[in-house]
DNA sequence: CAAATAAGTCAACATGACTGACGTATTTTT
DNA sequence: AAAAATACGTCAGTCATGTTGACTTATTTG
């Protein structure tokens, strides 16, 4: 009971989980940086995506980042034309975001990408991987942020 | 034949995979601020504690950042003594690196974190469920860098 | 002895986070 | 109708972590 504090390590996992992150982030990298472009807009330009409509201060909510860092990376993508605001029709002091034609075929070919190493990965695993990996990902995230997530990720596929 | 560039999109999958691995580096970052180290100080630290002896061209290619990034955190980590440096007792030139006792414990509080998290998940999943996860996460790696990784994460697990 | 290698260091710069404060338009509450 | 709250934008300054390129020092190798 006095030594019971053990945990088997997973060395594995973590060492697996950073690489195959890294990597998963780089395939977009290139194309992003072709135009000036970071992560951060990568983040902003798919979330809009995948949420039109969607207001500033929802979207500050799912990145976590602050006003001013989403301020910098949005004024961007709305000055080269991958993002349009437009006025909330109920509450008009919102500007809901959407991506313009030449954002969502931007955000497509990024995640195209991002899609094609995921389906290389599960082509090679046994029927029913892509569920555990869905399971095992979901069980990864903060408890109390699950639901949330949940619902995020439960839309249409396009 | 014309339109089958198709890919399937896994909006999901890489939608989970974003927030499963902000939370998974999440549980570090508490404890690295309280002693003013941020994820690259996590990085180093955890190399050095699995590859002791390491020499800093070999860590330079696994965490692929430049010398001056490797530099500035590596200094903060010896000055604090968490890491020490040996001179190689064939080539000279080299500056092996260890974890020291605090470095080193401090190491396996931080894996600890991370371990659970994963653990936790794990449990909640069929058996044999790590084993899918692992794969995935190596499927996932760049397909000429997975041996490198592969012969990394089999060390010892202390 | 000359050349190559391992490591450290300097200066300068970019990105993307942060904080805190303040402005403006609009809606809601009193 | 005035006051308070909200949604959003913006300014100024800071920090962490990455980059490049050039140069030094110690040591090993050809």
């Amino acid at each position: 009971m006095s030594k019971k504090d053990s945990v088997s390590p997973r060395f594995d996992l973590i060492e697996l989980f950073f690489f195959a992150y890294r990597d998963f982030t780089g395939d977009p990298d290139v194309l992003l940086d072709e135009l000036g472009f970071g992560r951060a807009h990568h983040r902003v330009l798919h979330f809009v995506h995948r949420n039109p409509g969607i207001r500033v201060s929802d979207l500050l909510e799912i990145l976590k980042i602050t006003k001013q860092s989403l301020g910098r990376v949005l004024k961007q993508l709305v000055d080269e034309d991958f993002i349009c605001q437009e006025p909330g029709a109920l509450d008009r002091r919102q500007r809901l975001l959407y991506t313009t034609e030449k954002g969502t075929d931007f955000c497509t070919r990024l995640s195209k990408l991002q899609s094609q190493r995921i389906n290389k990965a599960i082509e090679l695993m046994p029927d029913g991987s892509d569920e555990i990996v869905r399971q095992f990902l979901y069980l990864m995230i903060d408890e109390n942020e699950r639901s949330e997530v949940a619902r995020l990720i439960s839309k249409q596929t396009d």
